[in-house]
DNA sequence: ATAAACCTTGGAGTTTAATCCAAGGTCAAG
DNA sequence: CTTGACCTTGGATTAAACTCCAAGGTTTAT
């Protein structure tokens, strides 16, 4: 059993926010001691961890709320309607999964135009590629300045 | 040349947050008309674009601002801190992606354990991953049920 | 038995990223 | 020359997700 400061620390996240979920729905305490503490078990805990790794793969409150009460009227509900709702998070996720992986396409390009040194950034390929259009982060250019030759401009 | 309502039309975003972004130094129209409207050219639209997918992707603003506002002292700056910010994003990008791969293996399995049918939830192995232990999550599963016989129970 | 470190509640304040509104100026069509 | 769609500004409001605070009760350790 954990009390709401251990359980904040494991998570390091602040005990004001466990009352928070708490406070909307996301996650209650499974008891409480005889002077009102909060106190979380093992369930609680990996409950927590399922919502924090839903937050910072860039689920909303609302949506991990969605997910995690069906179980409250679990049973005038079918497993077609859970599965749904999974899927439809699923598809979301392979979504955003997407765009990132076009991001990090476009970011890596970008970091390999630029030769990374020294010298003045007055001709860096990321910064013309970034002030004028996007077409230039995602074609392979060898260097900004001369074909890698330097900064001699 | 776009006027204000154009460029937002054409992003499917309002009017204004493109004087929202204008005023946090994110995207200002190149020119203005005679009478003070925005006009906004191809480079500024391609600007946008980037803007808005790299807050897709989970960028905020500020974060945004950092990777486009170096262009501001550009002459201060050495090609290696502008690559330096770009690989910053980079590597922040990637652990996004990590996390998101992650969360859809977890989700992906989710999905497969549950048949889908069209009754009760009450034993639904979804629901009882996320009730207990996400343990269940990443273990993979026959069935809630009993391994795939439907709903006998 | 008293201080330090914890916990309780309710409510206020903060940040981010918009979004809306009011009062008024501009522009093309009829 | 007026109507309607568009634009300007500044300021207020919203929603999400915390984060902090005040006033007080509890636990643990010395
Ligand atoms: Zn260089
Ligand atoms: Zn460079
Ligand atoms: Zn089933
Ligand atoms: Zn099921």
């Amino acid at each position: 059993m954990y009390r709401i400061g251990e359980l904040s620390a494991l998570y390091d996240i602040k005990a004001d926010t466990l009352r928070f979920y708490e406070k909307h729905g996301l996650l209650s305490p499974s008891s409480r001691s005889d002077s009102g503490y909060r106190l979380y078990n093992q369930a609680d805990s990996e409950r927590l961890k399922f919502i924090l790794r839903a937050k910072a793969v860039g689920f909303s409150l609302n949506d991990i709320a969605d997910l995690l009460s069906i179980e409250v009227d679990k049973s005038n509900r079918a497993c077609a309607d859970v599965k749904g709702l999974v899927d439809t998070k699923l598809e979301q996720v392979e979504a955003k999964l997407a765009e990132l992986q076009h991001f990090a396409t476009s970011l890596k390009s970008l970091s390999n135009t630029c030769c990374g040194g020294p010298d003045s950034a007055e001709h860096c390929s990321i910064l013309e590629a970034l002030e004028s259009s996007d077409k230039h982060i995602i074609a392979k250019k060898e260097h900004h300045h001369f074909a890698n030759l330097g900064h001699k401009d």
